[in-house]
This record gives structure tokens, C-alpha cells and sequence, in this order.
DNA sequence: GTTAATATGTCAAACGTTTAACATAATAAT
DNA sequence: ATTATTATGTTAAACGTTTGACATATTAAC
């Protein structure tokens, strides 16, 4: 098929081995002999086989990103940013959308196996896959507990669940509900949903909890959360997430719900997407930039030392940004 | 390292070969070998190393996906709809968000080459790129020439821009302005700007045509479109894409502009998103479903034959979305 | 002019799988 | 009982690269 090795030796006017050895960058070589390998190499435009590398115990600088789906805008951020950062780093990524499917996860995680990644990002939702235990590759976890061993990264949760509770006391708030995700206790996501019991006891309010499954389309969820508005006496909503936050502001409005006066709603997430095109939501800001850095400083670690001693858990600190919805 | 294929054999008491019959489903087998073989694979949960297959000439069942970045909405769905298609038909995507950035695009290409995938589908935006035409892979190009002989995928645009600008004369619009991207001739998105300009003159009307170059930040862009609506003379909008026109849409807010009554806006992509979240967006649907099935069919086809005759342009038509905002 | 250091070459094994060629069993068909 | 068919095994080469062992040539150092 294409350009090999051997071809580019025979170009150049020397052995094979010299070849490999420019490539690889080891044992004796002169300035001339490596100038002249690199001209044959540009001028075949020559490529080494990835495939015969990797078999040769290289590694294959690839990385796998399991996430629900990147057509979610905090996903789709924080992918885009992995891979970035990733790819000046000389690794390629591999796009594992679970879309809430456990058997897509567990079949994503088999063939990333298969193809030698030299390691995981992990950010999906789905519970119970005990594949993740022994997949024998670095593995980081992104807000979610995987399995022991596998650090977790994430926002503080309790504290933004606490942040954004506290928001809407402040500015008046009694009638303080959240919208958030269904029950996922091991995970730090929960623990936006403990930051807000926590505040309410404090204030010896009631708390107002509803569920919302991931698998409920946005349309679905919408039109339950304007029957709670209409029917409920609430007149502040902590969202677990920036877009439950749009649909909750939408659905007031037409309710005719004057936003913030009659209702507050502060959302979660704070992407820059939504920070673009919602300026005017209040949110809590997870520091996606940290978490980029953090997700693959510690994969690296874990690639370059597979021994690495590593946290638990990382958990890192979130901001409140005021809009005009509080 | 891992279990491989004499593993396997040496468990379930057969030979190498007949491993390898099993799992590449060739010569004569009884079932009984067939379900002892498999036993063991289950057992010692065996993958076939990728990087070997491949080295044999198999497939390697890698697609490239190259886009500016999954973190705009319309290509954060698109990405997670090609990707969840293509699992379905057993392949794996990497990602290659090319940011606007031609070196990276060009970096990705050799990349994928080197990675041998089975197949590209591009839709990047980076004009001038000469590899598209060597890199001796099938490729699928989505809105956009990369070079002789390699299929576009996109929508009529021209119909769009028509249809768009259309609306807002109906609805009577007489100042009507385009806010689009740079102008780039060769490629189909240019179209929607031709079609605007082709409704214009049937009317006898005067085109507004605004341009912001891609590398614009959305704030740098929110900027200047308030100057533009608060010194120019518009009382219709017709955004190319659907987050310019929510900028539009909230700078006129701002700006205390009634709309629809004192400025119309429609946009143009209709993602789920955007259909989800700003539901009262006017704006011109594109198909993405179908993109995603021809996009992928085109592809398979070029795979499994490298010779096969395919047009050069595939225009799928669009359709007008009504909204509040027009 | 000897010695050491540097530079390149030859050769071959290895990575894990596929597959062709050939051999031999076991089973079924006549 | 002979023959054909089906099932499995043995062996070895191939995919493209890496790397160690060893040999030899060139250059530099003293």
C-alpha cells in the first residue's frame, strides 16, 4: 500500500535500522544522516505505520473519551478541550459516546481495549459497569464514581449545591426547589442535592425535590416542569444544570412569571456556551479549564507510572456568577 | 501483555488456527469448536490485539471525523449522531476538532493516515488544504470543497437563503440584513448569502451584507452586532447561523428593539438544541438526520469500493421553521 | 599511529494475528 | 468398504516496525 520504512532507507541511501533509528531517535547518528532521513521522509511523505509501532509495545497515543454525548453543550465543551489539549500533547482521541447505554459503555470499553489506547477519560452516566475494575488501563473518572482505584474528578458539588441555595435565601427565596437528576449516591453529582438539604435545614425550610431521569426528552422534561410551576407554590428553583435552568425560565415565561421578581432560577455549569448565548442566567461556574488540566495531568501520571499513588478524589472549587435571574 | 489469540487456543484445547478460524469465521468449523472457543474467550475476556489484525490488511474499522469543534452545538450533534451510527456499524471515530486551525487540520490528516482509518468525513472549514487530495482515503466532505472528486454533503443552501429572506419580506421586512460568516466562494455555505441576494433583487431591495470572520469571539461579535442594530437602519435579520442569531436577539432585547414588531430575525441550522432551548427562534431547518445517513452511506459505499462513481455535490433541502421572532 | 569515540550497516528475532498449503482425523454418504 | 465431505492440526510466511547483537568504517584525540 503505502510508503514504508524500507522505502524511505532505500531514498535516503542508508540501512533501515539508520531509519528507525532517526525516527526513534536513539544510538549514534550524525547530523547529515539524520537531515537527509527527514528530507527522504518528507519528500515520500511518509507516515510510520501505527499499527506495526504499536505492536512493537510503542505506544499507540491514544486516548479514549467516554461521554454521554457531546451534543450536550457541557460535554461537547469539555471534549472539545480534552481533545485540544491532548492533541498538543501528540495524542489523538477517541470518541466513546455512551448516549446513557450501558451496553454501548461496556462494548466502548472492550474496543478501546482492543485498540491499545494508552488511556481513559471516563464522564458517562451510567452506573454499574464492573468492566471498568479491571480494564488494565489508566483510567481517570469525570464526576462519577467508577470503580476503586480510579480517581474521580469534579466540581465541589456540596458547595455549589450550597452557593446556589443560598443565592436565592439571600435574595428572598422561602419556596426554594430543585430540579436535578435522578439518585446516583456514589456519585459527587448527589451531592448538589445534599449542599441544598443542607442550606434548607439551616433555615428550617422545607425542601421541595424533583427528579428528573436522564432519559426524558427536553420536551418531556419541559412539560412536567410547567406543571410544577403552575401547580406548586415555588418561587425559586435551584437547577442542577444550566439547561434545566433555560427550560424553567421558558416555561415561566409563558406562564407570565416575572423572572426574578415572582420566580428566581439559578442554574449550574456555567459553560461558555452558555455564558455566550444566556448571559443573562445566574449559575454556578465549574472550572472547566481546571478540570481539563487536572483530568489529564493525572492520566498522564498514571500512563508514565501505572503504580502512580493517586487521591480518590479531586475535587475542585466552583464560583457564583450573578445574572439577572436571581 | 494482555490474553492473546494462543491464549485462547491453549484454554479451549485447539489449535491457533482454529482461534483464528472462529473469530474471522472461515473454512470448516463444527459448532461444537465454535462454542468451546468462544467459551474461552468469554472466560478470559481475550480481544483480538487491533493493531495486529490491521497489520494483516483487515480494517480497522477507524473513521476520522474532522470538524471545527464539537462545542458548537450544530457540530457537537452532528459528531454524536455520525459516532452513534457508526457504532452501530461497528466503527469507532476519532475526533479531530480542527479549531479553525490549518496546521491542526493538516497535523490530523497524516494522523489518520498514519492510524490507517478505514475512512474521513471532514467538515471543517480551513480552505487550501492540497492533502485532501492525496491522502489516498475515502472521504466524505460535509458543506464544504476539499478537492477534485471528493463528494460534498450539504443542504441547499441557496434555497435557505432564498426561503429565509423570503419570510421576512412576507412578514414586511423592507430593510433587510444578512449577518454571515466570511465570504468563502467555494464552498456551499457561501450559497445562503446568493440566495439572500437573489430575493433582494426580485424585490428591488438594497442588500445589508454584514461578514465576521470565524476566529471572532461571540462577545467581540455580540459587540459589534449591537453597534450595527443600534446605528443601521434594519428591521430584518437573516443570520446564516442560529447563535449568531440569538446574539442578535438578545443585543436587540438590550437595545429595547420589539421584536418581531420593530426587528425580525430568522437563523439557519435548527438544531435539536436550538429547538429545544430557544423554541421561539425562527429559522430554516436543516436535515441533519439525513445528512448523517448520507453522509455515512456515501462513505461505506467509497470503502467498500474505491472506484465507485459519486456526484460531486448532494443537496439536501431545507425547511422553513416558523418562530416568534420573524 | 594507536586508541577511543562516533557513525553506520547487516542480520534476525519479536510484537499478535491471518491465511495459505498441506496433512490427518472423524463423520457421513454410497 | 470405499469415497467424499467435514473438521481440525501443523507449519510457516507475511504485515511494518523496533531493537539488540555484532561488525565495520569513519573521525577525532593524544
Amino acid at each position: 500500500m503505502g510508503i514504508k520504512l524500507t522505502d524511505v532507507a532505500k531514498k535516503a541511501g542508508v540501512s533501515a535500522t539508520t531509519v528507525s533509528r532517526v525516527i526513534n531517535n536513539y544510538g549514534y547518528l550524525s547530523q547529515k544522516t539524520i537531515d537527509k532521513v527527514h528530507k527522504a521522509m518528507e519528500e515520500l511523505n511518509y507516515q510510520p505505520n501505527s499499527m506495526a509501532r504499536s505492536l512493537q509495545g510503542k505506544n499507540t497515543q491514544l486516548i479514549g473519551l467516554i461521554f454521554p454525548t457531546v451534543s450536550h453543550p457541557f460535554f461537547g465543551e469539555l471534549a472539545a478541550k480534552i481533545e485540544s489539549s491532548l492533541f498538543e500533547k501528540g495524542y489523538k482521541t477517541i470518541l466513546c459516546d455512551s448516549a446513557n447505554n450501558k451496553e454501548k459503555e461496556r462494548d466502548y470499553l472492550k474496543m478501546l481495549a482492543a485498540n491499545k489506547v494508552d488511556g481513559i477519560i471516563a464522564g458517562a452516566h451510567n452506573l454499574d459497569i464492573p468492566e471498568y475494575g479491571n480494564v488494565g488501563l489508566p483510567i481517570i473518572s469525570f464526576d462519577r464514581y467508577l470503580a476503586e482505584g480510579i480517581p474521580i474528578v469534579s466540581s465541589d458539588s456540596y458547595q455549589g449545591g450550597r452557593l446556589a441555595t443560598e443565592q436565592l435565601y439571600q435574595r428572598g427565596g422561602r419556596k426554594i426547589a430543585i430540579f436535578t437528576g435522578t439518585n446516583e449516591s456514589a456519585s459527587p453529582t448527589n451531592r448538589r442535592l445534599n449542599g441544598y438539604l443542607s442550606v434548607l435545614k439551616e433555615h428550617h425550610l422545607e425542601p421541595m425535590v424533583y427528579h428528573f431521569p436522564p432519559e426524558y426528552s427536553p420536551f418531556l422534561k419541559a412539560t412536567e416542569i410547567r406543571q410544577i410551576l403552575s401547580k406548586e407554590e415555588i418561587d425559586s428553583v435551584f437547577c442542577t444544570d444550566d439547561l434545566t435552568a433555560i427550560l424553567v425560565i421558558n416555561k415561566a415565561q409563558e406562564l407570565g412569571l416575572e423572572i426574578p421578581e415572582q420566580l428566581k432560577v439559578i442554574g449550574y455549569d456555567g459553560t461558555e456556551f452558555v455564558q455566550n448565548y444566556f448571559p443573562q442566567l445566574s449559575t454556578v461556574l465549574q472550572p472547566m479549564d481546571q478540570f481539563v488540566d487536572l483530568l489529564i495531568d493525572l492520566l498522564m501520571k498514571r500512563i508514565n507510572n501505572a503504580e502512580v499513588e493517586l487521591d480518590n478524589l479531586y475535587q475542585l472549587s466552583v464560583k457564583f456568577i450573578q445574572g439577572q435571574t436571581s
